[in-house]
DNA sequence: TATAGCATGTAATTAGTTACATGATTAA
DNA sequence: TTAATCATGTAACTAATTACATGCTATA
């Protein structure tokens, strides 16, 4: 029974406490999809999958005529759990951003539509940084009252780490501006942290 | 005919002086593998279907005798090309990665596990940023010299970044080990930049 | 003379997304 | 009563990786 991220995914939330796909799917949505995206379509089949393997059960528990099943991660599911947090296995970076992408090959194009890139990316990543300090972090700390901490400090790093990326394109940015004109401005840029 | 970013990929080395598949792999590989990896099995294909297209011509050109293929970029993929750096198209964060994955469900875990975990993390970044400028960089640095800044510019990017998340998961190490038995530690820590 | 690097491809598999398909319950 | 949310699943497709398969050329 070999087991992909997705399925740890699967096991850690349910571990967390979602019991349905629907909840686990949505507990994902504000909390690991930045960094593990999934959708309903991995998240049943991975499911029906564990129950295959012993790892999870299955107890049918319908609300009214609503089809309904709640799962449990199992003790054997948990020491998967537990030996895939433990396991010295590095795991590379496979880091894959079609932004990044299109600013790597930037030269092809005149210095203003450069410029127009970089402030795209900006924005993106200022975005992302105000998204997971408002939107995720939020809910995370909720969950650190009940002394679960690590979605909070990767919400916190997650933040961070857009909010540097936000900054260092933003510096380049000023350094562009000097030296393009300055009729490609599209305005007034706002600030982070409001 | 539709174009993925691993088309534009490829477009672009070949713009930037590659003309073989393999060379544009090889190109990828000190480049833009940290944002945007691929494969011959992957560049190979995508050659054909971009001659398909009309966006590259192919012209055989062996070594003695050995098979070689070198192609170049016709104005229908240069077009193609700006036209996909220029496009308004916001990109999605699609981050994907298993380390952070780990972090977040860390709780299941003992403190001693939780921070070897966290030290594995760092170690894993601080390594991309030392690699990023130890060996992309130069390199990046090389093509800079015949104006091309890009590549460059990605590559610092890439590396404060990495720096930055090795640094922010260090002082969390730092404030976690006190609390911590010191015997679960590993010894001394090297710091980044020999 | 042998090994590293150049060079090109295909096949099989795995992982993931989007679209399809259905229907109940709850709150406005 | 109607829209949002809960809830479960399958099918088709797309993207990407790994393994397979071959063989030449230059250099140590």
């Amino acid at each position: 029974v070999k087991l992909t991220p997705a399925a740890y995914l699967v096991l850690g939330m349910l571990r967390l406490g979602a019991s349905t796909g629907y909840a686990i799917k949505k507990a994902a949505d504000v909390s690991t999809r930045h960094f593990w995206p999934t959708s309903l379509a991995q998240v049943y089949p991975q499911l029906a999958a564990l129950e295959d393997g012993g790892l999870v059960t299955r107890r049918d528990n319908p609300r009214g005529r609503r089809a309904r099943s709640d799962y449990a991660i199992t003790p054997k599911g948990e020491e998967a759990l537990l030996a895939w947090l433990r396991s010295a296995r590095q795991t590379p970076f496979k880091f894959r951003d079609e932004g990044v992408l299109r600013l790597f090959f930037a030269d092809a194009v005149p210095a203003e539509d450069q410029l127009t890139l970089v402030r795209r990316l900006r924005e993106r990543a200022q975005v992302a940084g105000m998204y997971m300090r408002d939107e995720i972090l939020p809910a995370a700390e909720e969950i650190e009252r009940a002394g679960v901490n690590y979605p909070g400090l990767v919400a916190r790093l997650g933040a961070d780490t857009y909010d540097f990326i936000s900054d260092w394109l933003e510096r380049y940015e000023d350094e562009m501006e000097g030296k393009v004109s300055h009729s490609s401005g599209t305005g007034a840029r706002t600030r982070r942290h409001a």
